[in-house]
Formats: structure tokens, sequence, C-alpha cells
RNA sequence: GCUGCUGUGGCUCAGUCGGUAGAGCGUCGCAUUGGUAGUGCGGAGGUCAUGGGUCCGAUUCCCAUCAGCAGCUCCA
């Protein structure tokens, strides 16, 4: 057979070779490095044999599946570690996942001592460098060999697989077996470089209804300065974490006696989503646009009309007690209904559609006490919330102008380079969660792929993840830790007009249903917020800075000019203040770039004299003196056009 | 909601093997009036998250609650 490498060269056998046999003929050191193999595109153990023409690439740690692979030998090691100190551990799972790997054991929670002992015997066991060899055996005999052993959740995970399949495992020496699909490496010493990092708890299976078992997740590179890089990193990161930096910066901070997912903005954060708020609301207003007020809470009978009452009830904050012969209340979880009902003010013809409805709107879900997290996940927040009601023949063009306007405000905040699109579909083996039969469904996520191909958006698809009433699309971001979060939401909306009996009347002059489309525009506020800091390291584009210039007088004898600069800045709406405090200019300098102002003016005797401003910036350092005409014409123009500029010092 | 960890002045943290606490930064005052990343001196500020319990005595030990962190689950 014949054998094409990746670098085109062509190996030709008589008889079946294993991948590692052949990495090893290639050479002795790919053979040392050899982590797995890719046999025409698809990733194979090393011990796979090859008897016929294929296209291979050995892979090392420096692919992403061969590092994979390492991850994935090294929680093996991890299990048989735990193992060897706690005799009666149960194991579970232990795959590679996306910047290491874990294991999950029935066992008593493992302090930073016990993971530190673990990774002590982790260590021997790699130096003692036993082979990982693959065996197989049929379903039942498989079932009955972890009954033997007493490993209840890896018979659990056989029984699921299908009657005729044949199971595979892997064993390092005499120390640990595991039920594994692979790949693995050849030998543990193989695993060069890893942390355990941190524990947790974590259900069987993923499902809460199960028993939590104890998660320890490490991480492993193909080298250890990569490892400590990595390390390095995350160290890094912790800067930027807006949960962090919010609070220091005063942006927000929150209080016990106020209750967790309650942050309170500080002025300047206030400050920085008023700015965002005047700009989004004037744009919407600009794409046509008209905005509403509604109130905050409802009685639940607009609730029960809308599904929520029945699909979203734990998730709202209700007020008055029904069996107490109460009225009840419900804090307001989603603005939909409300717009619903200024439409439904009025007779509608099909010449005033689309109506484009937009409010800045706050809501309230009760979190589950554990969710809440900074400025992410919040039990009030405000969202730029909007719905469009249109005809069926309009519903295309409308969805693409919600997107566009999406988009719009990603660019202007410099946000677009970051995000995933995914279309949010049903669950269809969880259909009590939402409205409406496997027909409504699949015709609207249907219509909605179609319209994000024609748009030409690359976009995943994900279950479960729609809204009770439709799916949608979630425009995605990561924080700094690596964990995803919807920023903006685009919805289809086939179902509502029909519960809430909205009409149009079209050119015949009959009633017919109209189409609505859910969506924000640049999401809601407290998240974009957190997302800004975090992209930003609190360095934000100038038109966001809550203070955008800060004027320093050399001395107490220049404090009258200074407040006459500050005065005029103020007068053109810049975000000014003076430090007069009699302090040496090095210190107001340092102290200015520590609160992360942008622009900073120096005014002294030089400066009172010809009418100037010494300029310094965090883009360009000492820009030297200019006329404060020319500086508030400079960043009048910056900021009109919110521009986006490159920060040359870093603090 | 679940598992684990954590909670000491505004911030970062030290400390008390049970005898009611300390530093740096910040803040305030005074001196200093300066030219591009930390001027000097002095002062104020903490019922050691909250509520119980044990004890002669609790910030320290125990329990509960609240809040924060990591993860799980959830996220219209």
């Amino acid at each position: 057979m014949k054998i094409t490498l990746k670098d085109g060269t062509v190996k030709e056998y008589d008889s079946a070779k294993t991948i590692y046999e052949i990495a090893a003929d290639i050479s002795e050191g790919l053979a040392r490095m050899a982590c797995a193999g890719e046999v025409n595109g698809k990733v194979m153990d090393l011990r796979t044999s090859i008897n016929e023409d294929c296209e291979l690439s050995i892979l090392t740690g420096n692919d992403p599946a061969g590092l994979a692979t390492i991850r994935h030998t090294a929680s093996h090691i991890m299990a048989e570690a735990v193992r060897r100190i706690r005799p009666n551990v149960k194991v579970a799972i232990g795959p590679s996942i996306e910047n290491g790997f874990y294991y999950d054991f029935e066992t008593e929670p493992f302090s930073r001592e016990d993971m530190d002992e673990v990774e002590k015997e982790m260590k021997k066991i790699i130096k003692e460098g036993a082979k990982l060899e693959k065996f197989t055996m049929p379903r039942q005999e498989a079932i009955e060999y972890m009954k033997k052993r007493e490993e209840p959740y890896k018979v659990e995970l056989i029984e699921d697989l299908p009657e005729d399949a044949v199971i595979s495992f892997y064993s390092q020496g005499d120390g640990f077996t595991d039920l594994c699909a692979g790949p693995h490496l050849m030998n543990t010493k193989g695993v060069k470089a890893f942390k355990l990092t941190s524990s947790s708890g974590a259900y069987w299976r993923g499902s809460e209804k199960n028993q939590m078992l104890t998660r320890i997740y490490g991480t492993a590179f193909n080298k250890k300065e990569e490892l400590t890089e990595y390390l390095e990193y995350l160290e890094n990161i912790k800067k930027r974490d807006h949960n962090k930096l919010g609070r220091e910066m005063e942006l927000f901070t929150t209080v016990d006696v106020i209750g967790q997912g309650l942050p309170l903005l500080m002025p300047k954060g206030a400050k920085m989503i008023q700015t965002m708020q005047r700009w989004i609301e004037d744009e919407e207003e600009r794409r046509g646009y008209v905005r509403t007020k509604t109130p905050l809470m409802a009685k639940s009978d607009l609730y029960k009309i809308s599904g929520h009452w029945d699909h979203y009830k734990e998730g709202m904050f209700v007020l008055g007690d029904e069996e107490k012969g109460e009225e009840v209340f419900a804090l307001r979880p989603m603005t939909c209904p409300f717009q619903y009902y200024v439409y439904k003010a009025g007779q509608h013809s099909y010449r005033d559609l689309p109506l484009r409805y937009g409010e800045t709107s706050t809501l309230f879900r009760n979190e589950d006490s554990g969710e809440m997290h900074g400025l992410t996940r919040v039990r009030q927040f405000t969202i730029s919330e909007g719905h469009l009601i249109t005809t069926p023949e309009q519903i295309n063009e409308e969805f693409k102008g919600c997107v566009d306007l999406a988009v719009y405000c990603l660019k202007t905040l410099g946000l677009e380079e970051d995000v995933t699109y995914q279309l949010s579909k049903w669950d269809p083996k969880n259909t009590e969660k939402y409205i409406g039969d496997a027909e409504y469904w699949e015709s609207s996520q249907d219509r909605m792929r179609q319209i994000l191909t024609e748009m030409g958006l690359d976009f995943k698809e994900a279950d479960g993840e729609a809204a009770f009433y439709g799916p949608k699309l979630d425009i995605q971001a990561k924080n700094v830790y690596g964990k995803e979060d919807t920023m903006i939401t685009v919805q289809l909306d086939f179902a509502l007009a029909e519960q809430f009996d909205m009409y149009y009347i079209d050119k015949n002059g009959d009633k017919k249903r109209p189409f609505i489309i859910h969506r924000t525009s640049m999401g809601c506020y407290e998240r974009t917020l957190a997302w800004l800091i975090e992209k930003y390291a609190g360095l934000f584009p100038t038109w966001l800075c809550p203070e955008q210039v800060r004027v320093l007088p050399i001395s107490e004898k220049y404090e009258d000019y200074g407040a006459k600069v500050c005065a005029e800045l103020k007068k053109h709406g810049l975000a000014a203040t003076i430090d007069n405090r009699s302090e040496k200019i090095g210190y107001k300098i340092r102290e200015t770039r520590l609160n992360k102002v942008p622009y900073m003016l120096v005014v002294g005797q030089k400066e009172e004299e010809g009418n100037l401003v010494s300029v310094r910036s965090r883009y360009a350092g000492d820009e030297g003196q200019k006329t404060l005409k020319e500086f508030i014409d400079e960043i009048s123009e910056e900021i009109r056009t919110k521009e986006i500029r490159k920060v040359q010092e870093e603090e």
C-alpha cells in the first residue's frame, strides 16, 4: 500500500503497519513526539493498523488534536494517581477539554493540598513510564468486566452503547484500566508538562437530578514553557476581569444588604451607560424606530396570555399571594407583551407596517442564587429592547435590518471581531418547554437559517437554546475566562401574535396576523459594559470614557487658568475635571494615568501666557503645546466619529 | 439550586495556638508652589460580614444566615 505524507512524500509497505510504526520508520524523533495520526482527515490512535492507501499526517503536541491526546492521557494518569491515594474511589468520565482536561470521581472533595499530593503521584506515574495498551471486548463482556471492578459509572456508560458495540479499553501498566475510545499516547512518559488547576463538584452526566461527583480540572502542554506561559496568561487576564477592574475603577459596586445580582452603578459607570443609551436611542430613531415607555410590572393575567406563567414562572419575581385573595403582579422579565398592547391600542393598516418599537427597558429575572456574576448575570438589568411588527412579506428584510443594526453597534464599540453567531433552536426532545408543534419549529428555524445563509453569516446551530416562542439568532461573546454569553439577540416569532390576537388590515380589507421580530440592538447595558471593560482593560475609546480630559495645573498659581480651560472643555460637552491638589506634576500625571483618563492638559506659566495647553495622551504620550481650540477640535472630532485609537502606553 | 473555597478600615493583605487588632496604598490636615509616572510630616478611620451557641472571656472554636469566588446545573 502507499502512504502519502503531508509533505507529499510517499511511503510504500507490503504489510499492514500501525501509525506508530510508520512514524518510527520516518524518524525516531517523530516517533517520540507522535501523539496521534490523521488518516484521510480523521484523527486516529497511534495503534491503528493501516492496510490500504491513504493520506497520513503524524500529529504531535503542536497540533490541536495531538495536544488533546496528551491531555486525555494526562486525565488517565490523574485517575490512576487518585486511585493510588484513595483506593475506594469510583471513576466516572475524564475527557480533554478546550484548555486542558478533567476527571470526575465519586469521592470526598479535594483540597489544594490533596491536589498537590495527586500531582506528586502523577509525576511518579509519568516517571515510571508505563506503556498504554489498547484492547477490546464485546459489550456484554465489558459490562461484566466493569461490574467485577465495581465501577458502576462505567457499567452505566457501556450499557448506553449499542448491543453490538465493540468496547475499547486502555490500560497503563497494572495500575489503571479505563473504558475509553482514545486516542492515547503510547507511554505515560509523553506527558511532560501538566498542572492541576482546580476542583469542584459536577453532576453525573450533567443533570442536576443525578448525584454530584467531585471533579478535578487540570491542564497539560507539549512543553514546560508553554505551560508556564499559559499559567502566566491566566494570571494576567485576571487583571482585566470586569468584576475586579470594574469595581476598582469605581464603575459599579455591590452591597450585601441590597442583594445578589443587584449591582449599583456608580457615577462613572452610570455615565458610560448614559453615553451608550443616548447613542443607541438616537441611532434607532434614525432607523425608523418609535419609542415606548411601558410599566415594569403587570398582573399575572398578562403573563398567562403570553405563556410566561406556564413557561417562565420560576424566573419571575411575583408580588401578591393568590391564596390570600390578593391581586397578583409580577415584575416583567421581558418587554414583549407590553409593546404588543401598544400595538393593539389602535387598528393598523398594512400601510403602517413595519412598525418598529424600541424601549430602553429594565427587566427583572429571578436567577438562581449561584448564577449571579458581576455585571454579566444579574437580577435587574436594562436592555435596548425592541419589537418589530411586520407583514409576512417584510419579515426577511426587517430581520436583516435588525442584524445590520446589531453589527453596526458591535463595530462602533470595536467588538465585531470577538463574536460568533448562533442559530438557537428548540429541543425536539423537550417539547414542554416550548409553545407550538414540531412543524411550527421546523418551519420557523428553516426560515431563519435561510435568512442567515442569504446574509452570508458564518453561524453554528445549537439545540435547546431557543426562546419558548421561537428560534433566535444569538450573537455570542466570551469573557476573559472563555465563558460564553449572549450579547445580542434577534428572534423570529410566529406564535405570540396569535396568543395576543394581534392583526392588521390588508389591502383587501381582511384581518391578517402580523409576524413579530424580537431584538436587541446593542444588548444589555450592564453586560456590554462588562464586555467593554474586559476588551479594553478599562482603557475605553475616548467617547465612552466617563472622564475624558483632566486639567493639571503645575501649581496653585495657575488654578484660575486651569479652571478657565476646564470650563471651556465642559462648554464643548467634554467630560473634564481639574486636579487642584498641591501635588507635584509628576504625581498628578501618574494618578491620571492610573485612573485611565485618556487626555491630560498640563497648564503652567508658559501655557497661561500663550493661551495654550500642554497635551499628554495615552495614545501619543507627550503631544506638546497646542492652543485650547486646536485641542478641543481634535478631541471633539475623535468623539464625534467614535474613533477607536490605538493605545501606545499600557498601564 | 448543588459542591468546594472565602469574608479583618475605601483597596491589597498581615495577625490573634481564645484575652476586643496592624502595615502599605487611598483619604483628611499642615508644610511645600513645583514642568511630565510616587515631596515631607501628622491625623482620622475597623462592634474583625450578620445572628446565635460554647466559654470567665470569641475577630479567633461550632452552627445558621448573608455576600464574594471557582465549577456544575440553569440562562425567555
